[in-house]
DNA sequence: CGCTGGCACTCTCGGGCTTCGACTGCTTAA
DNA sequence: TTAAGCAGTCGAAGCCCGAGAGTGCCAGCG
């Protein structure tokens, strides 16, 4: 599609690009070192690169800036991500070194330890709770009518949740529905768990564990596509690359839902690493972002994904490393 | 220390000021409802106000603005809590209505609503631990090694720590230490059971088990300060009232140390609903900011703190109406 | 004695103008 | 096909100037 030389300028406006944030002129991109030809000629060349879409022109005479075309060219020409520079290999080595059990916490660590990489914002999605297999479960009566019931799952997470009751009940009582309740979904995933009738379990038990393991049952089914765990650090690393407060505003809104979040992580899950570009990420409000992702990888299971969120400028290589390493040994 | 007319001239650059973010001068006060003087009586007395520090100039023949000074005067003058307007109030009213249960996701939809209210940034931090008794706790073997100790609270909150094994275990003996374990803390703080003693329990039981205790009653002693619960929501809000990306970006980097919230909010928690203007936070990063807070009170004793985190120049009293409301109704 | 009106002064802000410089596109020659 | 040169374009920066907003001070008035 574009010949060598054409692809070779267009690498050399983006990257210059990136780093300066302004227009680059066709005096610059013959200056640099892996072009060998006069200005001119530059020129003709960005001429053909706008016309094809790869660049634009904020203002006649005014250098060219890279379209999302540009970058996604430029992106996609990088091939695989590269290598770490030693100052952040060395920075992963300790960090997973020294890190150790408490899922959560670690996750946590994790988001924080990519946006210090990059600089950008990070986000980590925890494990999807429905594959893992119920370990232990567990009903606590905290007053006469609530019940709190605790799940825990093989993967280290929990589970909670609680029942209100509209009798009061006694310790017994509820002791015996969590013996029931865990002879019953101990063993199984949330999700068959959750599918679990009501109806098969009347047997011979008195109404009030009966009342009881019904309600626990249901809560289970509920809504618990929600407590995905999300975390998100290095939002003020991020923020520096913009300079509009207008713009800012809005990627923290977006990144306040985390439901958008999450599902914008989840859309390019199945591809393995990869990266959406400014509106390649189907929101408007994301235009001037792009999006570093990829799934990882947890007892050959894909568990959840980790992504940065920087500028369309961003140093996608950098990015590309980072997350690819970090995805890696997430395991 | 002022007299009333001074002060009626303070009060009106300061809201002029909050509404507008423009430097006012005198010919606006004395335009103003509430000042019934000519605009060079005002000339002289804004004078006075500045050489007493309550306001400064930006330049030479601009409006003035307050200082910390002024801004700490209008507060205080301005007493306790207002009402809330009729739509924030019904908002409060349904908010609560609906709510139920579940302590983290009720926390968390607290600081959205503060947040939603103020259109400021609000903080929310949960109760402490150290105050809650224990009323189960639980040990799950989730490998052979690993061994995840689960406490749930009197407040409903759970906590997870995970106990490293330098041997393998058996299930049995697990659970034989659960039982022993749940014997001797179950009824107990956290901060008392934290501070038990490894040495009194090493009587007959195997080696195996006390080994078990001994690790789960060291992690209980561990760094259980950090797990507060913190919500911070409306950031994207907040942000829209500055117009330096500079300075955006210190606040965020402010907020997502939430060690730092935290000490910030429990400062003046013992002081009751109460407000820290600019570098009154203690904080550099801040000098633009400012905060209020309130304590919430459950079951007569205080839990936690709820927070709003705006420029100086918010709007303190809806800011002072909403914490003071929703710590209220907190209970 | 305190308030007010008036006046001179100061400083920012915005518009209009010019200059400068960084580009581009085109044309022509090798 | 590349290179060189040249004319043209447009934004950014500097400058000037007038308008406007505001101040401080002074003198007079009740």
């Amino acid at each position: 599609m574009l010949d060598e030389r054409k692809a070779t300028i267009l690498r050399a406006v983006v990257t210059e690009y990136i780093e300066t944030a302004q227009p680059v002129g066709s005096g610059h991109v013959a200056s640099s070192a892996e072009v060998n030809v006069s200005s001119a000629t530059v020129r003709n060349d960005m001429a053909a690169l706008e016309a094809e879409g790869y660049l634009a022109q904020p203002h006649t005479s005014a250098g060219r800036i890279p379209t999302e075309k540009g970058y996604r060219f430029f992106v996609d020409q990088l091939g695989g991500p590269g290598k770490l520079g030693v100052n952040e290999s060395q920075q992963v080595r300790t960090f997973f070194s020294r890190t150790h059990g408490e899922m959560e916490q670690m996750l946590s660590d994790t988001s924080r330890l990519l946006s210090s990489l990059t600089h950008y914002a990070a986000v980590v999605v925890g494990p999807q709770h429905e594959v893992a297999t119920i370990k232990s479960v567990q009903l606590v009566g905290l007053s006469p009518r609530l019940v709190l019931a605790v799940l825990v799952l093989s993967s280290g997470a929990i589970e909670k949740h609680s029942i209100e009751l509209s009798a009061d009940v006694d310790d017994l009582i509820v002791n015996a529905a969590a013996v029931r309740l865990s002879t019953l979904i101990v063993g199984q995933t949330l999700a068959s768990a959750s599918s679990i009738d009501s109806q098969s379990l009347d047997l011979g038990e008195s109404a009030d564990v009966s009342t009881i393991l019904r309600a626990a049952l249901a809560v289970l089914g509920g809504e618990h596509r929600h407590d995905d765990q999300v975390f998100i650090g290095g939002t003020s690393d991020m923020v520096a690359s913009f300079d509009a407060v207008r713009t800012v505003s809005e990627i923290l809104r977006i990144l306040e839902q985390q439901l958008v979040v999450v599902s914008l992580l989840e859309d390019v899950l199945d591809r393995g690493l990869s990266v959406a570009i400014g509106r390649e990420t189907g929101n408007e409000a994301l235009a001037d972002c792009s999006i570093v992702v990829a799934p990882y990888v947890v007892d050959g299971e894909t568990a959840g994904s980790i992504g940065v969120l920087g500028p369309t400028r961003m140093h996608y290589d950098q990015a590309l490393s980072a997350v690819a390493v970090v995805a890696n040994r997430l395991g």
